[in-house]
DNA sequence: CTATATTTGTGCGTATGTATG
DNA sequence: ACATACATACGCACAAATATA
């Protein structure tokens, strides 16, 4: 992922968001499967080379879609994969 | 350690970076010796008066460098030696 | 096998400072 | 003035892995 920068910080696009549909894609494609747990989110900042802070926003806003679940102490977890045209 | 500080917050370089690096004077002076253990984070957060996060970055810092390797509940421990000439 | 203690892993919230649009 | 974004730093709570009794 670092050879190929997913994000965009010049773009009209939110960072954050992104990040968060950039985290959906792989949701979709099952590059995240059902159930599995995300990196930790201080690394998801580091693999994304964007800000803590910009993480919390897209997970937060993928809770809001329904596709992830956070627990602390444990980590984020896929629960939902979202359509085709989901976006 | 805790009657001369040896970290300064309001110094120009990361107070991470300080904490690593004299973390990593240690290991080359043979205070910590190879494959010996580290304190426990927590702990040494507390030895050098910094927060627990900061050990984190600063051990991670010091993992990237080849110097230690961490096992989850078991703890930090030295994997290398730095020349002399290492910084 | 259970229980406890130790240690690392992770998340949550917050604060400060800088920079940009 | 305001929101977004980055980076560092602090403190705390909950969970998991390891070792030992």
């Amino acid at each position: 992922m670092g050879d190929q920068p997913v994000i965009d910080p010049t773009g009209p696009r939110l960072v954050y968001v992104q990040v968060a549909d950039h985290i959906q894609g792989r949701i979709r494609s099952g590059d995240l499967a059902l159930g599995s747990r995300l990196s930790a989110e201080r690394d998801l900042a580091r693999e994304y080379g964007v800000a803590y802070d910009t993480i919390r926003r897209a997970t937060a806003l993928l809770r809001e879609r329904g596709l992830i679940e956070t627990v602390h102490g444990r980590g984020t977890f896929v629960v939902a994969v979202p359509p085709d045209n989901g976006d």
